[in-house]
DNA sequence: CGAAATATGTCAACATGGCTGACATAAATG
DNA sequence: CATTTATGTCAGCCATGTTGACATATTTCG
């Protein structure tokens, strides 16, 4: 299980390190990217929605997501039935960079699964979901899969 | 490629955020866990191996690592054939801590690839592998298998 | 041998992105 | 109307990353 323990710290080390020169371009830094990834994969998020996956504090969010909103990558919209709500949505622009900085972690990803043959896609699916924490598996799948926008097709 | 991106972030997630009560404890964080690993898994290791494989500032590494060897967790000698090196040994305490919060990654990922099949940890292990860089990977293979010191069989 | 390269340590200052606690506002709900 | 809910915000702290400059001991090389 060692190498695993390894593997698994280089592998995320490559994988988060991809987006890093882009998002220097623009200022912003790996918060950014999770929140803008998140909402561009989600529309229509809710404030505390992204709060329970990012499991950060509103405050910490409120810095990164402040920047996102002001430089026009994210918008936010009253709620349709509560007016309390600032749903998230990312524009346009957001829209190009979540999917820029997706592009080359998924040639990564595309790369790595390649060499796993046909089944590779959903052994290593089901590896990394059996890792999440079994309380919090279905919420998190709720979110992989019921993407109702997947960015470049809104 | 999306469901990937997005379980690998939950998978590490909850994968790192076992150990956080128990570095609690010691007054430690994420950073002294990655030190002591390395080091409980390399005994001798090289001050600027480590850091190689880290991929942090010495300044950063100072830090934490200073922490770990004024409180008996890490044991630092002179090289033998060269004496500028400080050669970084786990101590039996250290080792002790380091086993310790291994243990539980590796019953998570024991559980995780118990849901693949016979296959399963030769599946997950070439996955992460084709994640790391293509140009670091032989040096990444290199600490993650010829390992001499498995804590607790030192 | 003496100069240069190497391995490591250290000081000061700064950035990012977590955190807590307290408090504010608007809207929904009972 | 009182309470709860969704969100925002202020002030400050902490962990861990960064840069740049410089110090020391030791090895290596011309």
């Amino acid at each position: 299980m060692w190498d695993i323990i390894e593997l698994l710290y280089f592998a995320y080390r490559d994988f988060v390190g991809d987006p890093d020169s882009v998002l220097a371009t623009f200022g912003f830094g790996r918060a950014h990217h999770r929140v803008l990834h998140f909402v561009a994969r989600n529309p229509g998020l809710k404030v505390a929605e992204l709060l329970d996956i990012l499991r950060i504090t509103k405050q910490s969010l409120a810095r990164v997501l402040k920047q996102l909103v002001d430089e026009g990558f994210v918008e936010q919209r009253e709620g349709e039935t509560d007016r309390r709500q600032r749903r998230l949505f990312a524009t346009p622009k957001g829209e190009a960079l979540a999917l820029r900085l997706a592009t080359q972690q998924t040639r990564r990803i595309r790369r790595a699964l390649a060499e796993l043959g046909p089944e590779g896609h959903a052994q290593a699916r089901r590896f990394l979901v059996g890792m999440i924490n079994a309380g919090g598996r279905d919420e998190a799948l709720h979110f992989v899969d019921q993407t109702t926008g997947v960015p470049g097709r809104r």
